[in-house]
DNA sequence: AGCCTGACTTTGT
DNA sequence: GACAAAGCCAGGC
């Protein structure tokens, strides 16, 4: 899969250019690729995250309204969150306290 | 080939 | 402000 492979590339490489304590959505990473319409694909695209080499920092990712969606698919749920605190994300109710602080877009921050 | 599901987002009621 | 529906692409059955 060496074409579709290029896509989740990108994906991966966004994500690993995430500072610590930042955190974008899908819909940016999406957007950036051209993909703004197709969020889901990034989902899709984590879920291989954790097959990529390096891995995919993926609990940096979450959805539009900062809720850890993709937490119930991390090896331990409570991974995710565990990681974010660990960077110095807050995370209460599986939902980023502070999103928009910790908001990390790509657009803006790759100077699209 | 057809239908359903999914780590999303936007829009309309 | 909350809920429902649609749009989107890819993969599994």
């Amino acid at each position: 899969m060496p074409k579709d492979n290029d896509f989740f590339s990108s994906v991966y490489q966004v994500v690993r250019k995430i500072p610590d304590s930042k955190v974008t959505s899908y819909g940016s990473i999406a957007k950036y690729l051209g993909m703004a319409r197709s969020a889901r694909m990034v989902g899709w695209a984590m879920n291989q995250a954790g097959s990529q080499i390096p891995p995919v920092p993926a609990h940096r990712v979450v959805n539009r309204n900062g809720l850890l969606t993709g937490k119930a698919h991390f090896s331990p749920p409570e991974k995710m969150e565990r990681l974010l605190k660990e960077e110095g994300v807050l995370v209460k109710n599986d939902c980023i306290v502070n999103f928009k602080e910790h908001f990390w877009d790509v657009e803006q921050e790759l100077s699209l």
